[in-house]
DNA sequence: TGTGTGACGGAATACGATTTCCGTGCAGGT
DNA sequence: ACCTGCACGGAAATCGTATTCCGTCACACA
């Protein structure tokens, strides 16, 4: 709170003390085009060291193009979300920007309501991350609201599944699901149960086309694969393969899960239920959160280029625009649409089956 | 980036569809003490919703008080901070303000650079959260910094051990970790293992010096407790217990660890090695991560009031200044130092013992 | 009916920085 | 010696909003 209180340092007070006018003071400080004699130069930037001047951002935003860059997410305390983030703000640093971050809780009147305040501070652009960002949300007033912050100059970045038109970075729950179907498949695992999630929620069900396109292009016969659906958390893998052990498990040879925390608790069901893992049933998972690596044993997954994922946004919503171009033919220079690919991380859960 | 490009809409744009002064629309859309005509509000609301009118907060951040609080963190990426942040995130919102957060990565000269971007953006408060601040560091030049904020009007508000003149919040690790020695005491375990961390770390060794003391005061024998120092992480913990196997356990009954990550590396250990949690030997860690209850067996530990320390943070930063009066006696009147403790959660990595 | 008073709209100004524009002084060419 | 142009400091305009100050109008009271 500068403004009530009188102490604040301005540059006005740097010129004066400097003996020069605000006009060289801004332009040593401010880093302008203009040169400025050496010894002003000297004179002014021994004055700000002396007083601690700061110069006040909001001002300067008035006339110069701001350099910060918003972030709106769901949830900060999901561990991925903390990695993107990092990456992000490693990203800004780079072009001298910097991230401030606030979170919704996913709901979409909260994500209109932040995007509203952000937008207030005039941000150089806007990162937007959800597991849904819909068009028809609220009416479409969230994608309005969009729209006309970036015809003022933003720039809207989107990382996640959307049919927002604006540039956007998804991570191909599909492709990156397929290697790990394949690879179960050539390890020799014939029956396979697949927890998803509910059917409802997008990338979820993605993995699970992924998964099983991987299986059957590894032969694998399409009767033998099973798919149950279970809450996305521990709790609900524990759940379903506990139903499962109980009833069970027959041939299955493994559980392939639609995230690491369904598998982690579907690795402990195992354990309480006296299944080993993985001579008796593999189980695999996909995000490779950190999780993954400290359970014992170590889940095999696909982990995800999260890092990449955050410095890609950054870049996106630094490049210069792509879609310049008048809105000639349809769909001629839309938004750019980037895919990326997880990789398949091989651990101590899976092994390799010769029956 | 709004000024470069000319299409943004300001409060002249909608004064003026309005048929009004800017003044009025002000007072209308920025929550003035004067009334206005009802008819002249029901105009400028009309026009401003028509107009999709923002105000600019840079602009307005000139004429009054700010309303953004700054936090300054070493790592996003832990989920203890995830949790903190999002309790300082509701927090905020009940007071119509909002939260930005920088990472430092904890090295002091990034902390000083990340303290003068945010002063220059003349938030409302600044939290700092970190694992050591220490005044002296890089020559003072980081306290010089915060004390001209504060002179400025600002308010500092800190989380974590500081030995710097401003509000904070910190747990006190030694009495969080006593009741932790004391019911390992009680339930009969006589021969216990403490993997502290570096001698040098404070925080950690505070939590050490709890232990011991709540062990014995529970009767333990002090000749019967053993401090290993280890690294603070999951492989810091798995080495060291793998040594101590190694060395053979003897009568060690219990091994409780500085935090959780490195508990989880000793209980990894034990299950490499063949050494049953809790019937051969009682674990237990400290800080209550997410991770605790997902690991088998479910660590005991002592939870913190993260969300509540969050929440403080915010409500101490938006408090009246407390050190208001004039610095008169040495001491009086000083930084509101708060401390919370920690709870004890027992969960399945201890039992009793009867021997 | 005259006058004090409160309500309220609008012009002007302040906020702290950047940028445009102007004026001056000095160097160099003819 | 005079004119041209460059370099550079400083006054002033500007950005978008909040607020102060002033003027007007209506209402109420004596």
């Amino acid at each position: 709170m500068p403004h009530p209180s009188r102490p604040t340092v301005t540059l006005h007070d740097v010129a004066a003390a400097a003996g020069v006018s605000v006009a060289t003071a801004s332009r040593v400080l401010g880093g302008s085009s203009r040169t400025v004699a050496p010894e002003y130069e000297r004179k002014v930037l021994a004055a700000a060291a002396e007083l601690r001047y700061t110069s006040d951002m909001s001002a300067r935003a008035m006339r110069r193009k701001s350099d910060s860059i918003a972030l709106v997410a769901d949830d900060l305390t999901t561990p991925t979300i903390g990695i993107v983030v990092a990456a992000m703000e490693r990203q800004a640093r780079t072009v001298e920007s910097f991230v401030s971050v606030s979170s919704t809780g996913g709901t979409p009147e909260r994500q209109y309501e932040t995007v509203r305040t952000l937008c207030a501070l005039r941000p150089q652009a806007l990162v937007l991350t959800s597991s849904r960002f819909e068009a028809k949300a609220l009416g479409g007033r969230l994608l309005d609201e969009l729209l006309a912050y970036e015809q003022q100059g933003g720039r809207v970045v989107v990382f996640g599944n959307t049919d927002m038109p604006f540039d956007s970075i998804t991570v191909d729950d599909r492709g990156s699901a397929r290697p790990m179907g394949a690879h179960l498949a050539q390890t020799g695992h014939q029956r396979v149960v697949i927890l998803a999630g509910p059917r409802d929620k997008a990338n979820v069900s993605a993995r699970t086309s992924g998964f099983v396109e991987g299986l059957l292009s590894g032969g694998v016969d399409a009767q033998d694969v099973r798919i149950v659906n279970c809450e996305v958390s521990r709790q609900g893998g524990f759940d379903a393969t506990t139903r499962l052990i109980e009833e069970g498990l027959g041939q299955v040879e493994a559980i392939v899960a639609a995230n690491d925390l369904i598998a982690v608790g579907a690795l402990s069901a195992c354990r309480a239920g006296g299944v080993a893992v993985p001579s008796r049933v593999s189980v695999a998972g996909f995000d490779d959160i950190q999780l993954a690596v400290d359970v014992t044993p170590r889940l095999t997954t696909v982990a995800l280029p999260l890092a990449e994922i955050g410095a890609e946004s950054i870049r996106l919503a630094l490049a210069p625009r792509s879609g310049a171009e008048a809105p000639a033919g349809p769909g001629a220079g839309g938004p750019t649409r980037e895919t990326v690919l997880g990789t398949l991380v091989v651990r101590d859960s899976t092994t390799t089956r010769t029956s």
